[in-house]
DNA sequence: CTTCATTGTGAAAGCGCTTTCACAATATTC
DNA sequence: GAATATTGTGAAAGCGCTTTCACAATGAAG
């Protein structure tokens, strides 16, 4: 006979609760967890004996026993970038009232370190499972397809989503500012982006507007890439815009901070805001409306893919056999004084 | 007997190694969670078996029989905070590669949802349960003290930790507030917050402030709650407060952000800062260094926290035997020019 | 060459639930 | 009033691992 040496806790188990209720495990599990199954009666006299005892189910025990655990695993590139953690907020805050737990995982826009995360995810059975973006390695996309609980691409559009994709284009976001800037009679532009060579869906915007200002007036912007999403590297980056084209009359950016870090170091240099240099930010961060003057931005939808993402979750709980859906949000041009 | 009807799914189990390295399940379990018990020869044959079959262990499983989920339950009153994003950044890039996930529940500084969120959280048999703050329920404490595994509470100093406490003093935050501002010959003061009421760490400050102040001047300043952190309310705190005290001659906020938006709005109504007014603002966030005056502010030790954290985690994992810890890390008066 | 200590391995008993199946106890119908 | 349908409940078999215990097999010591 094998002898655990368990330590003192002693938690209150199910079998504690039938004994005190008069009825069998079974009983209380039904009564715990489909209430309908059961007489009234019994049902009161469970939940009281619960009650007195202080139960809390296992969590563990009842995954393992059920096939699926009430958890549901969340991989982003980042914690602190602010779009990410809105996304995380609503949706802990929406799933933890169903009673879903969220496992979190952070892979810095490292495919690898993605595939790490997600087969480390799957050995928990989660019963759904969210990842970012389109771009995965083989083996990650093996994991997914092969996956029996609903997998969720967000905060990105394309075709053929591995299961459900909810987001928007982030080509189209660059299409937006460079018809933008067309559109307001600029016609040397250039996006500034950080991180291009990992951030697959900021790269997309600075082809999107890369593709689209060619297109419309035939020359070819330049984009440059910036080592980081930080504010200073947005001076750093319009100084070396400026070196090269002192001419520029309009520059996009993958993200407000980069653009508001351009805005300062335009501000010491003495260029004037929107008149001598267009700039357009990307996020609608808070601080858009405050800075001077405004910074005009492209807002994705930020709240809107969290609400999305938990519905579409939800409901393939309820209908298990539901087919995938790939929904576009879209983007929004916000025009204040900058561009 | 009971028929389960699995779905397809038909993932490898330990059982399927075995019978391919022709050894005993329990093998397999020491070849791989404790390789020098094993001979060479077996873990060998182990591993490369369960390499061909692309076996991930089942970690629901494995923590029923063990008895303590590979698991972290972390609380946060935000995830959006860029505080606690950054906390949990570090935490979870620090903590994956050991094998363990973090489970996240976020609670809005509602004590109540906290302690819904650590009755769900030990529900799971966490490894380790980390908290934000000292401030708890009756019911989350009886629930915490009880806890088999370590409990940490971050972000907060104070007496007596429920078992490992890693922060710093908010009240001392605002002593040096308050000093400083006497110092550079201040008489006139106030302190700005966001919901005050229910972020007790913001009160602490706020309390610390209005009582070193008044303890150095006699005068006990104004403490105003804005309804939220966002950058617009410091600009109508701003102009509340002067309303009251036209005089004023310097404000410490309860955040940058606070900080930053009470700038634009005295920059607005003409006010020269730092000479007409000074400005403090805490937390210390990237943007700081560039605001027009750059923003002086208090810097919590925001890396340090989750560093120690971590390792004080891994130590008790180390040493389950060893006692509490209760590790005050300081705060840093970061003086740049706008106070 | 025997005796005792040292590994290394397998059998099997759980971990605390969920769920199927069987079966009593009722309610409904003719 | 008998035959049938409809609940409601309990017994028991797992879910896929970990870990104890027993016991070969080997090495060291006398």
């Amino acid at each position: 006979m094998a002898h655990r040496n368990k330590p003192a806790p002693q938690r209150v188990r199910m079998e504690d609760v039938a004994r005190i209720a008069g009825v069998s495990p079974a009983t209380v599990s039904r009564a715990l967890r489909a209430p309908a199954s059961v007489s009234d009666a019994l049902r009161e006299r469970v939940n009281s004996a619960a009650q007195r005892l202080g139960y809390a189910p296992n969590r563990i025990a009842g995954s393992l026993a059920g096939a699926r655990a009430p958890l549901i695993g969340v991989i982003v590139p980042s914690l602190t970038n602010s779009f990410f953690a809105a996304t995380l907020e609503r949706m802990t805050t929406l799933l933890e009232p169903e009673g879903y737990q969220l496992m979190i995982g952070q892979h810095d826009y490292d495919v690898d370190r993605e595939e790490a995360i997600v087969t480390a995810f799957s050995s928990w059975n989660p019963a759904a499972l969210v990842i970012t973006g389109r771009e995965h390695t083989r083996g990650t996309l093996g994991i997914l397809s092969k996956a029996t609980s609903p997998v969720v691409e967000m905060w990105d559009y394309g075709e053929r989503p591995i299961d459900i994709g909810i987001g928007f284009s982030n080509a189209t976001a660059g299409h937006i500012a460079a018809q933008h800037f067309v559109d307001t009679g600029r016609r040397s532009a250039a996006f500034i982006g950080a991180i291009l060579d990992k951030d697959g869906r900021a790269r997309a915007r600075a082809d999107g507007f890369q593709d689209r200002f060619q297109q419309l007036t035939g020359i070819s912007p330049n984009v440059l890439s910036a080592d980081s999403r930080d504010l200073g590297e947005g001076g750093n980056a319009l100084r070396q815009v400026l070196a090269e084209q002192p001419e520029i009359q309009a520059i996009a950016f993958s993200g407000d901070m980069l653009a508001l870090g351009a805005m300062f170091e335009a501000s010491r240099m003495g260029l004037a805001i929107p008149d001598d240099l267009k700039i357009l930010g990307y996020g609608d961060l808070d601080i858009g409306p405050f800075t001077n003057p405004p910074l005009s931005t492209i807002r994705p939808p930020r709240h809107e893919i969290a609400d999305e993402v938990v519905e579409q979750i939800l409901h393939r709980f309820a209908e298990p056999d539901a087919d995938g859906i790939n929904i576009d949000l879209g983007v929004q041009l916000i025009r204040r004084e900058t561009a």
